[in-house]
DNA sequence: TCTATTTTTAATCAAATGTTTAAATCTTTT
DNA sequence: AAAAGATTTAAACATTTGATTAAAAATAGA
């Protein structure tokens, strides 16, 4: 029977995989560095996870939907206005991306790279969701994915640039933080002003 | 002394390495795969670029300017308004993204693994251009850094999460051209409902 | 043409890497 | 406590990978 320690041992790796693939990627991340993040032996990877691939997966599928998961549920959130959602977006979106600030470049280009397929029908999601019903009467000219595309721009962006921008000079830790916190606020203004333009 | 065919190789090796790189990644790239890519013998990439990082180095550079340098050109254009540099900025980009798409997760992923350094102080560069100028007079409440957030976000960020947003059904490879050609002329817009809000 | 130089090739090297094995250790069950 | 099962360990394996070597081929200069 399985002792206690076993799901801390597994964990253990996770929480090691979660940090390394998050910073190294899928490629430039060796078993080896999990092993020793994790403190553990080598062949307990693949004693748990039977191998790279499929621990990546796992840790890979937790990360899609930590980074996209929360659109749905403020999207169909019938209680809230738009303009109360675009508030809930910017302020979910933010807080978690100060949190996990490598988390959309982690994401994004492994997807491109096609080391991992997922299949999640979002586009009906958010054809269906309370939002695009309150888009279309809100807004009728936009097209909804131009605007979608334009939010997690504003949102997002910036947590991908950072490593650049800070290369640049254009921003230290300290200054970035403060300007994403300022940036909360500013984007659903902006995302208004869009709507309106 | 040289002769005419090693400029040639050398091209071709270049020529695969951009490919190959922006595709696949520093570390997801093998030297082989390159050498196969452009039709030559393994050791002759070592023979004109000493080492892969090296090659890399060269390539990224060139990728790092493509990916930012247009923005100086513009911001520095002291014959345009303000107006018109966010239609050229809209154009440039879109544009050039069009042709080559994977540039900027290929760039900022790099660039967030720490594979590669670069100094430009391009906060110095941004401050005393043009555009800060006549920013600063149209909008003087918006911060620049804010601004460029914005406007870098709504151009950059669709081609970033165009792998995410294909593999989800949000769209396809002529969808999302003809999408990006429509949001070259909105940008512009949103931009300046932005500067308004 | 003959020689020196540059370019190209096939083979090889040493280190790194994902995975497996077999034995040892620990835990649970009886 | 003994047996059975689960977990952990050290060592090893087979490939892959970046790089080098030494010889061959091509080119340029005399």
């Amino acid at each position: 029977m399985k002792k206690l320690k076993e799901a801390s041992t597994e964990e253990k790796i996770k929480e090691a995989a979660r940090r390394v693939f998050t910073e190294k990627g899928y490629s430039g991340t060796r078993t080896r560095d999990i092993a020793q993040e994790a403190g553990i032996n080598l062949a307990l990877l693949n004693y748990y996870f039977r191998s790279k691939q499929k621990l990546f997966e796992e840790i890979m599928l937790e990360k899609v939907i930590k980074l996209f998961g929360g659109l749905s549920t403020v999207f169909y959130n019938s209680d809230s206005s738009l303009e109360e959602k675009l508030d809930e977006v910017a302020e979910l979106y933010i807080d978690m991306l100060l949190k996990n600030p490598l988390l959309p470049t982690f994401v994004l280009s492994e997807l491109a790279k096609g080391h991992f397929v997922i299949e999640i029908p979002i586009k009906d999601i958010i054809s269906s969701s309370v939002f695009a019903q309150q888009l279309k009467v809100r807004s009728p000219h936009m097209e909804p994915i131009q605007f979608i595309f334009s939010l997690l721009g504003l949102l997002v962006f910036p947590f991908i640039g950072k490593p650049a921008f800070k290369q640049f000079g254009l921003t230290d830790e300290k200054g970035f933080s403060e300007l994403m916190r300022v940036r909360r606020k500013l984007i659903p203004v902006w995302a208004k002003a869009i709507l309106d333009a």
